[in-house]
DNA sequence: ACACTTTTGCCGGGTGCTCGACAAAAGTAG
DNA sequence: CTACTTTTGTCGAGCACCCGGCAAAAGTGT
């Protein structure tokens, strides 16, 4: 019945997380211990790394206190973006600090083995030019373009991802390095990323990718939405009324992106008389100061806006996220968002919704694969894991001595 | 760091949730537990009336094994639905089935004094009227028609509720008896009704109540989604195309409420020279086999399919509920909202989407009370809480014999 | 330099739980 | 009825862990 430790190392654990540091005293208050049982685990927990001493705080009249905190650089984490034409890794620490970045154009058409080849490799380099050993290597999280059954880290029925249809991805990268690899859709990975980089305390949010497709990364409730097929997210083929007579590479017509993507965007753009091949070209005419491309963007903002709308009503999150290619037009997609939202949603749900742009940028990808396998490897049943096999081979130790 | 006991009590329970017995043996096998340890908690769940012998199974060759699966008798919980008009109380046990019911006519705009006060009465009543005594009482659940914010139990702003702003509903009842009290909106309590009578180990549903308004209880992950304020949900007010010039009563113009609700369907027969003032009416009207309400009723399914298509891309549920009043108009109904989301939605998202109409019918909204309740006090947390008081008043009983 | 405060490291005692064994119980097969 | 199989209940041993106390350490204030 356990009664007699209440309270786990995992879960002691998980009050450092927030990065700020304790004393042992406070520990102790806090988890109704003793102050010698938090000693011996936060022992466990320097010896395996994963806490450090912080200096000393100010002593109150006696003796100072030492303070201890999570050490970020006790272990490596590797979070990798696989996008259509191009790849991106970062090797980052615990607290998803960027120690080194790698790209690549590299077509996932080209097949899991070409990709993932890339990806060991890369790891192997990032670590190795950071002077780290494989050894701290803790986990590596993936974000792949299309859909993914997230428990086996296997793609399901990927449209543009040829080869990929139920590859065990998680499978081939631990044959090399024997760490968990997590596997999510990237959009998904992006609003882990985004909520990593300055929304950390928000628990419900959407980030919309607008790019060369448009899909939502839900987190609701603290945890990432996946679905029943891990489809959930999927705003490019819902209805807008502007596209009602437009048909969609997927063969409906009426999709939102067969409006308010990149490619449909540089379509418009160009028949109003200006040059754009790509939803970057237009991106770089608003920039430029094009008034066509910026009522086209502002336009392709209100038919986002709608389907936002809905979602807002649906899901209620309080926190909406602009992200991808077309988010470098920045205001002017925002405002036409915001104009369909405040209008079509109910005061209730709106009131203090907050829709803005990206922060993270291209990085938003790589660091959410850095945050989800950064959760994996600090959630308390693993760390509980990390001290029982750390203790365990002390007895062994200890055996073998005698 | 616990390592003596790496399965707790609740943990142990929690394998016995199903209903289906177990004997010691598998229970040791599947905890890694020994057989005698196994026995000692079985022993104190069985004290506390959680768990029951069930039987005896068949002799391999030696001597049979005793079995022991949960005991839903052992504790008692309400399941408590309040609409807008009406109220409705379910005593159940801890498996969902319903010992006693209890209707009143009573308006929610009474008040919470005077609504709560009959929830007072008829608790105790159907307690009495089984035979059991009130501590028995485990816990009670509740749902109201408008927005609440569950961590609290408190409604927050509610539409058609006025007085119950913010009213602390828990804490009302349990001055009176001292038992959980869980509070949610009405409709999510519906879709954990549906969930408990047919669709157990589905994980992603959406339930839509379809009757005055329109309305949607969300369970993502097996998991119900409340959303950042607590309305998620909110399908009544999402824009669809023929509601275009449709004034709502929320003031906007476009919402499905406007068009597929109770009074519009009623509005709608009335128009065409048939007689119907609520919703109710059209039902009836359609089950007498009038061919211009069963005509109106399937347009008001094509029009929340537009909206279900849209949540199935956002959500990906692998099973969609029609429930509330209109729901009586069966495969009308549905036929409708299937045109509309299959010609909708993504193959993907649909493949293995089911969409069916409610079975737990009127009872839905209490069972799914109950059933927050229940999975309340069978929660391995409050298990294993309950088996450290027993454990605490043994020893203090030791004590003061000696 | 000294008194005082607060934290730290260490150690012994005690507790409570788990484990494994063993004899008795309750069946089946012949 | 007897031999054999399997489960059950009980009990003592073992042990991991937690607690609390105490002396030493490391500061502050006078």
């Amino acid at each position: 019945m356990c009664f007699t430790s209440p309270v786990r190392t995992g879960e002691l654990f998980d009050l450092l997380r927030d990065g700020r540091p304790w004393t042992r005293a406070q520990l102790a208050e806090v988890t109704g211990l003793a102050r010698s049982t938090v000693t011996t685990r936060i022992d466990t927990l320097i010896r395996l790394g994963l806490v450090a001493p912080y200096g000393g705080a100010r002593s109150t009249g006696g003796r100072p206190p030492a303070l201890f905190a999570l050490n970020p650089s006790a272990k490596l984490v590797v979070g990798v973006d696989i996008g259509a034409t191009h790849a991106r890794a970062a090797l980052t620490d615990l607290d998803g600090k960027i120690l080194g970045e790698a790209d690549a154009q590299i077509e996932v058409a080209a097949g899991p083995e070409q990709v993932l080849g890339w990806v060991v490799d890369t790891v192997r380099d990032l670590v190795a030019a950071s002077n780290r050993q494989i050894t701290d290597l803790a986990a590596i999280g993936i974000g792949l373009p299309g859909p993914v059954e997230h428990s086996t880290g296997r793609p399901i029925n990927p449209p543009i991802m040829p080869g990929w249809d139920r590859y065990d991805v998680p499978g081939h990268l631990r044959a090399v390095y024997p760490v968990p690899v997590l596997v999510d859709n990237d959009v998904n990975i992006m609003a882990l990323g985004e909520r990593r980089a300055h929304l950390r305390d928000v628990d419900d949010l959407v980030l919309i990718k607008v790019a060369t497709g448009i899909g939502a990364g839900i987190v609701s409730g603290g945890v990432l939405q996946r679905g029943a097929r891990g489809t959930a997210g999927d705003l490019g083929h819902v209805r807008v009324r502007r596209a009602d007579d437009v048909l969609c590479r997927c063969g409906n017509t009426g999709c939102l992106e067969a409006v308010a993507a990149g490619p449909a965007l540089a379509a418009a753009v160009r028949e109003q008389g200006e040059d754009a091949k790509t939803g970057g070209d237009v991106v770089d005419l608003v920039r430029g100061g094009s008034l066509v491309a910026m009522a086209v963007v502002r336009q392709a903002g209100r038919d986002i806006g709608e389907v936002v709308a809905s979602m807002t009503n649906l899901i209620n999150p309080s926190v909406v996220v602009i992200g991808g290619q077309l988010a470098g037009a920045g205001e002017h997609l925002l405002a036409g968002i915001r104009e369909s939202v405040y209008q079509r949603s109910l005061p209730l749900a709106t009131e203090h919704l907050r829709i803005v742009t990206s922060r993270a940028g291209g990085e938003a990808a790589v660091l959410g694969a850095s945050a989800l396998a950064i959760e994996h490897v600090l959630s308390p049943d693993v760390v509980e894991a990390a001290c029982e096999a750390l203790a365990a081979a002390d007895a062994a130790a200890e055996a073998a001595r005698s």
